[in-house]
DNA sequence: AGTCCTGTTGACCATGCGATCAACAAAGGT
DNA sequence: ACCTTTGTTGATCGCATGGTCAACAGGACT
């Protein structure tokens, strides 16, 4: 335990230092485990300064959901913004189901489940499925106006696309199990529906 | 607030109680609802007496969401037992995506969150997600035996089918929002992978 | 009618949560 | 060196959770 008391910092570091560790907090036990006691324990603070920064633990908890979610979408934009569509297809469905992100997805998961007793964490959760929901119509879209994939419904394929990937996902963070075999799984059902053949 | 005293009823019937009142507490309000003074308080009794039956509340919370999705997989079954294999598809999912199910995908997702800090619970989930995978595939090989299907890998398919059934309810749960295409999106995707023309 | 078994309860305890507020103290300006 | 601002804290409240245990009392049996 340490007594000392804590620096002075600006209010700007200090929100800031909130927000990681709240951050990593969630990223590493879950968005449930987001509290004022563990923010503070782990920036080494008295937990009422927590609450002198954040008014409400909710709405830190719905700023930790959509900082985690929104950081995801960014990098997966950033791997599917070259190549041909199919290429970035495939980029999306490789970087959604790997692995190494299940610590997003249990967000997510604790998200669905925290949302219904916290309106504002639930606006959030649409908010974001719809960022998701209008990236991979982009991806499809283009991919249509290129001639690549079959003249289909744009939403549609997402629809099929993101609903698959969140399923696996959740499943997959209580199975503990990463059947590499998932991401074929994906692509071949998204792909015979864009009149693709499923190649290697 | 009823201060009489509850009538004594045989530990068979009790026990029957606390397990009704638990199993509806977390339809009506989720698996995190189902807490000790909820339950006692569903069937007018004192707090003390739920953990008199049950040891462990985390026990309790387990066998609720057991018995709920084993239900469920039950009425699936009873809702899939004749016609062709693909009416029988159909109807699996026409039952597993209908919007009266919400509840039930609602308990679902909450194991799922909980199923992070209750090792039992996961091990339940576990184990009724491979009973859904196990009917899955049963009903793809007795389609693939009879001809009806193209010869696919019936496991791969009733992945397919499940991941999407529970990334797409899930989804619904949080919008609030039926599509009715959602089966359609469903069936699409998979006839398509059993090799059946996709009809009305 | 009395006895005894056992289902039931009230009174607790320990823990964890979010939130409030007067009081403290570290820095920067004068 | 003093003063003022303001970042920070301790103490505390109200509420909810699960769990324990001695004591109560309903009801069947003798």
């Amino acid at each position: 335990m340490d007594t000392r008391r804590a620096a002075r910092k600006t209010p700007d570091e200090r929100d800031g230092e909130i927000r990681g560790a709240a951050r990593s907090i969630a990223l590493e036990q879950g968005l449930v485990a987001v509290t004022q006691r563990a923010v503070a324990a782990r920036i080494g603070v008295a937990p009422a300064l927590v609450t002198h920064y954040r008014s409400s633990m909710e709405g830190l908890v719905v700023d930790t959901f959509r900082a985690i979610v929104a950081a995801e979408l960014d990098e997966v934009r950033g791997a599917t913004q070259q190549g041909t569509a199919r290429e970035r297809l495939r980029a999306l469905v490789a970087t959604a189901l790997d692995p190494s992100r299940d610590a997003v997805t249990a967000v997510w998961v604790d998200a669905w489940s925290l949302g219904r007793r916290n309106a504002a964490l639930a606006a959030a959760v649409r908010e974001q499925a719809d960022a998701w929901q209008r990236h991979a119509e982009e991806l499809v879209t283009t991919g249509v106006a290129a001639g690549e994939f079959a003249d289909v419904e744009p939403a549609r394929i997402a629809w099929l696309l993101l609903g698959l990937v969140d399923g696996l996902n959740a499943q997959s963070v209580i199975h503990d199990r990463h059947d590499p075999r998932r991401a074929a799984v994906v692509l071949s059902a998204v792909e015979r529906e864009l009149g693709v053949a499923s190649g290697a």
